[in-house]
DNA sequence: TCCTCACATTGACGCAGGTCAAGTCGAGGT
DNA sequence: ACCTCGACTTGACCTGCGTCAATGTGAGGA
């Protein structure tokens, strides 16, 4: 995860990114294709692609990009992880999702920022300027397909989220919360048991409309209960079905 | 609205539509093409358009469709009001959204429903069949773009929607709840302080994250501080500005 | 090695909103 | 005119989670 690039930059929200101008690796050769948008496009068109985009490296806490501010970019995050978020007036915080390796940062077709994004951990992303990314989607309608069946997609965890922050104790949250992303990390690496936690409680906390110390004693719970052990970069789950039944849709 | 259509149907979830067979009403002349997905369509795309869909009506707490059920229909609601929901194994429901004259249902372009919808008034609808519907976008990308244009724009206020149940107080659920359908029901009929509500107080909880019991104190409250007036079919709006501050971003 | 600082945990206590229990009101049906 | 039934309101009480405060812990820096 390219620490040392990484180090180089400012630890502050000012932009100042790092690009590598397309190191090493090329589209076709993407570690997280199969699980992004790129998987629609055919061998010629990831080339076309590869002259597109420009691989970005973020150190943690790096700001991606801020509320309110004109989106003059798509991203699509292959290492790391990413907050996305929305903060009220008087400095309340809700995060809106976690962006993981293969997740697409700019569904949200809109002119400015609906959210903030800032990395998690050290992080790397392709990054499309708009305009190019735009075009590129009016020459290749099987693509924005594939886009709108990904936003849908999103539209529909964003519901299922309306229900756990509608309707579901604090524990049921914790619970949904650590099944889906352990269903998320699967597909990234394909390990059923340890969930990696790369975001702080209080990150959780404000996924889930909970305080830290809520998430913390919901979580201790749950670990002297032998549902969980909490280890240093996130959890186990010790009794799987226990976690889905609370989570249950 | 057509009463006596309506009345002739089963007050059952089983579906026994009642289709008018594309009576009076051509696309061209709805009255809410221009607040819907039909806006994107020229007129001889919008004569195409007709020959697919199909105009229904639906007496009040009549199901359009179930959860969990193949999805086998989309719709664009022309008069009426719709609720969305989610139900949980122990009968938790979650209100996602309400469906206004001018609305899409079926955006989510999963195989099954991912909610519940069933008409709050008598409600018309144009059916379109998904295959029919499908086929059609294909052969039209700007109908396409326009419909991810709208799921972003629905994600994104479902985003809001989760920074509403998770980051605010009681009150500031129903100020942005009230603020937020005046701003809609504007666009279809234009009144700016008269505000329907034609859901029951328990779907405003459902759709809040309240019990019906705080949803009726905190109205009578904002009754008593001159805030708003409770009218038989919804509220005044006396003091938009507060009610703006309540629900700021 | 020790210091620092952000993150995490734990405990004591308070309160916003949930729960339970009566009413009130109004539309439809007979 | 009366009855019914669902929607709404209101009050009394309770509790899950928030708040506040103290303490533990471990990675990084001097």
């Amino acid at each position: 995860m390219d620490a040392t690039a990484s180090k180089a930059q400012a630890d502050s929200p000012a932009p100042g990114l790092c690009p590598n101008s397309k190191g090493p690796i090329e589209c076709a050769q993407c570690r997280v294709r199969a699980l992004s948008l790129c998987d629609a496009l055919e061998p010629h068109e990831l080339h076309e692609l590869d002259k597109l985009s420009q691989t970005l490296s973020f150190a943690a806490r790096q700001t991606l990009f801020e509320q309110d501010q004109p989106s003059d970019s798509v991203y699509n995050v292959t290492a790391g992880a990413v907050r996305l978020y929305k903060l009220l007036p008087d400095g309340r915080r809700q995060v809106v999702g976690f962006a993981l390796p293969g997740d697409f940062l700019g569904l949200a077709m809109s002119e400015r920022n609906v959210f903030c994004a800032d990395a998690i951990t050290p992080t790397t992303a392709c990054r499309f300027s708009r305009e190019a990314y735009s075009d590129f989607l009016d020459a290749k309608p099987h693509l924005l397909r594939r886009l709108h069946t990904m936003a849908s997609h999103e539209l529909s965890l964003a519901q299922d989220q309306m229900v756990i922050l509608g309707r579901r104790t604090a524990e049921e949250r914790i619970a949904a919360f650590l099944i889906g992303l352990r269903n998320r990390w699967m597909r990234v690496n394909g390990n059923h048991v340890h969930v990696l936690l790369p975001m702080t409680r209080q990150d959780i906390g404000d996924f889930l409309g909970l305080t830290v110390e809520t998430v913390s004693r919901i979580m201790t719970r749950l670990a002297r209960e032998k549902c969980i052990v909490i280890v240093p970069d996130g959890v186990r789950l010790l009794d799987v079905a226990r976690l889905e039944r609370l989570a249950e849709v």
